[in-house]
DNA sequence: GCTTGACCCTGACCCAGCGTCAGGGCCACA
DNA sequence: TGTGGCCCTGACGCTGGGTCAGGGTCAAGC
């Protein structure tokens, strides 16, 4: 008669998880001596061990119970649909290993590879931190949301920042994200703004077609959130006949 | 401003896992509106967002906190950690796939190919099932203990099965593991038992060298448990010069 | 003004597979 | 008669939330 420490061993496992799998209903409890300890007969190593073997293989406790009694064509079929489990995990791992392989090749965790070059680009432009950062919080709620559209936008950005006029109007935007809204020179910025939107479709900022209102609406409640001077230059925007920021529109007069 | 359904439909999450969130730290409790309701800003997506991508990526909630916050060089040692952990889970499942696929194919859980061909081979030969089944549950222990012998074991088991002489002699104990105690026919088994040992070694079931001591009594106390007249023949033995079942030894006068 | 459905709140229990106390009893050996 | 090493039960812990329960709130339609 064996102890169930004796037992454990035997089949290579903690006295607890005997114990554990006696509550499952794994193994039936044996009787117990005088003192109230359990006492094992020998074959309880052979069902212990069945026990430890399915489990070892992955199947779920809750299952083992069934595999023990399992004829063959039941047995193919549980195996079939556990291998099929296992198979997915292995999968959701290996998609894992590609993602955090990613996450240390970027400037930032949650964006694309364009939008990480884009924003080192401006890094190197001289652009300040908070501006950059700004941008680039930004730019992770539009790639969750348009993951597809992000090679076309960084596309559109980095011709912003190759055109020598609208990357002198993007630094004075990125000045200005400190400014207080009594600024005196938002009037000006507000006002180059706006000769570069009706200059041309082709050189404004708001020219393409942006991303929907719902996701607009969001990023101009971001540039609100993070800029002092934001609200007083969308003021001064609305006064000159536009509105909104992330998707620029014309003020109508109905 | 958001809502924590808003919030978390656009990071794509649940609003459960939001609060789950807030609950460890990974994400600043907002503001509450005069309802009590939280009330997010829209940078708030971004930090969801990053959040998840981390969790996504396989990270657990637990360490996100410091990723967030980490320079290039700990999140690239935390990356190589937490890839060093998936691989591990990898090599897990794919060795859980081996084992399930193993299962399907044998006579029984727990027992190495060579084993299953063996009990086959007996159930083929017209053992009954009863004696087969403890067969399988003393081999099913053994190969727990001494996985590497098994080949060797199951070799020369085969051997047996394959002796005219032996063959015969197991096929009576097989008939033996039904008789009760008082049986008249066990006094001739045993002195066969005895004629056979002492014939030679070749052809006894005990003449080879047998698993350690310790894993012998555990198999005897098997065979006393399952069979009914193990005790007395074991008795019988004894009378006879030799002790034991697995490893039979003879009784020296000292 | 009242109802209705969709949200929001907190608190609590639930899953797997045990690990790890806490707080006791039992046994064997010196 | 200790002392160390077993054994017992019961309970809480971990992960990553899901899922009630039992409320309050908001916007819209009647």
């Amino acid at each position: 008669m064996l102890t169930i420490g004796q037992l454990a061993s035997y089949a290579g496992v903690t006295v607890r998880a005997v114990r554990h799998y006696h509550a499952k209903g794994l193994l039936p409890e044996p009787e117990r001596d005088h003192s109230g300890y359990r006492r094992y007969p020998a074959v309880a190593v052979a069902e212990l061990i069945k026990v430890r073997t399915l489990a070892d293989a992955g199947v779920p406790l809750a299952r083992v119970r069934e595999l023990l009694v399992a004829n063959e064509a039941e047995l193919a079929a549980a195996v079939a649909e556990i291998d099929r489990r296992l198979r997915t995990e292995i999968r959701e791992r290996r998609r894992h290993r590609e993602r955090i392989a990613q996450l240390v090749a970027g400037d930032s965790i949650a964006l694309p590879p364009e939008a990480v070059s884009y924003l080192d680009w401006m890094r190197k432009l001289g652009f300040a931190d908070r501006f950059v950062d700004g941008e680039r919080d930004a730019w992770i709620l539009v790639a969750a949301q348009l993951p597809e559209q992000m090679p076309l936008y960084m596309t559109l950005k980095q011709q912003q920042l190759d055109d020598p006029v609208s990357l002198a109007f993007y630094r004075e935007i990125a000045e200005a994200v400190t400014w207080r809204p009594e600024d005196p020179r938002l009037e000006g910025l507000c006002d180059r703004l706006v000769g570069l939107i009706e200059a041309g479709a082709d050189a404004g900022g708001g020219s393409y077609a942006g991303p929907p209102d719902e996701l607009a609406e969001l990023l101009d409640s971001m540039f609100l959130d993070l800029v002092p001077c934001a609200s007083r230059f969308l003021q001064l925007l609305e006064e000159r006949g536009w509105r909104g920021w992330t998707n620029l529109e014309r003020i109508t007069a109905d």
